[in-house]
DNA sequence: TAAAAAACATACTGATATGAATGTTTTTTT
DNA sequence: AAAAAAACATTCATATCAGTATGTTTTTTA
């Protein structure tokens, strides 16, 4: 490591400049979504030029699968996979309160306005873009996965009903999850996400 | 009446054109999404010109409330609102269960792999364009009302729990179709699906 | 310290977009 | 049948896009 340390300066300043293109990228394509955001645009805010936009990637494509990998799997892990973990094997029931419950109640207006940044690329280029839609199914799956085996802890532990379809009951919450976080950007107002809170609140302490 | 029918012709003409592109559009947007549906293709597949299209449309919004008041609403209502309405007095339960099942099964592969319109568009431009927002609202005002009444005859006739909160669980129920139809969209098989449906299922019959 | 390479900036190309202006044909009215 | 209007088609204006080519500056290497 220590022979690299002369040439570090230039690949930080290189990573720097990467990130704050995939910044700016992710806010836009969050906001108006990948088609309506340009090349122009992701640039506008950082100060820097079209030409260092095309150094560092080598299309619109390109960056819109850095900002997957990079920053959006990166959201729905640390938000929504990582506390399903259960490292300290904590109560199961309290664990998804926290993840689908008490997560959404803690989201600003403009969260709530725009959806979930993973949901919304699903839906706007889920289908069309074949490089996207094997990402994003990673990160469904991936979060499908924790989602399994926390379910099937609770069964071990007696914390939850042995006939749950764990694998069902997964995509279930996250379908209803992202559904409702869809349905959201419609309205002005907490009612759907209020709505969706009550039921979800029974379907949860019904697993047990 | 009869006063205009020398007339008619011309509005007869008229009004086949507009549902010509009309059309057109709801596929291109199905397929492709609004923001990456351009003028010229959906008139390429009419054989009409650019001079007949904003004869007959405005702008490009204009087509696009016109998809979603005639076609997307439309759709919704007759797959999902109108079976629901249950003129007939019919058990409960399975009129449930064929809508939210049964018409999932049903679908083609197409129709799996695009996911619902609606809910298509209300990811890529329901928050950004407000006149889009309050049409797409209102169709899920409607599907949520029709819900709820079903529900509350539900428990009238003693078919659905009266502890069930009836506008949550519409939510609920109609987050979760549409959750699972946009993350559908990144899968190549029916894995998804099937999930959602054993869930569903047994989520349906628990409201008894 | 000179050469090489990486990190940028500037200027351009070709394609395509929305929408408007204008012309032509068909239908309706009077 | 002539005039008016509706239904189209053609052409144009303006803007913006993704991506490229070619510069210039800074950093690294030798």
């Amino acid at each position: 490591m220590f022979f690299y340390i002369c040439h570090m300066n230039q690949k930080i300043k290189s990573r720097e400049t990467q990130n704050l293109i995939i910044n700016s990228a992710f806010e836009l394509f969050y906001k108006h979504g990948y088609n309506k955001t340009s090349i122009p645009e992701i640039i506008k805010g950082t100060g820097l030029s079209k030409g260092a936009f095309y150094h560092h990637f080598k299309s619109k494509r390109s960056i819109g699968e850095k900002v997957i990998d990079l920053t959006v799997r990166k959201r729905v892990y640390e938000r929504m996979v990582a506390p399903l973990k259960n490292l300290d094997n904590a109560p199961i029931i309290p664990l998804l309160y926290d993840v689908f419950i008490k997560r959404i109640e803690g989201y600003s207006d403009l969260e709530k306005d725009l959806g979930c940044p993973a949901n919304n690329l699903i839906n706007e280029i889920g289908y069309s873009e074949s490089s996207f839609r094997e990402m994003l199914r990673d990160i469904i799956d991936h979060w499908q996965e924790i989602m399994v085996n926390l379910l099937e802890q609770g069964k071990i532990k007696g914390e939850i009903r042995k006939n749950v379809d764990t694998s069902a009951t997964a995509i279930f919450l996250i379908s209803a999850f992202e559904g409702v976080r869809g349905i959201r950007k419609v309205y002005n107002n907490d009612k759907i996400l209020d709505e969706y809170l009550i039921a979800v609140k029974s379907y949860i302490e019904q697993l047990a």
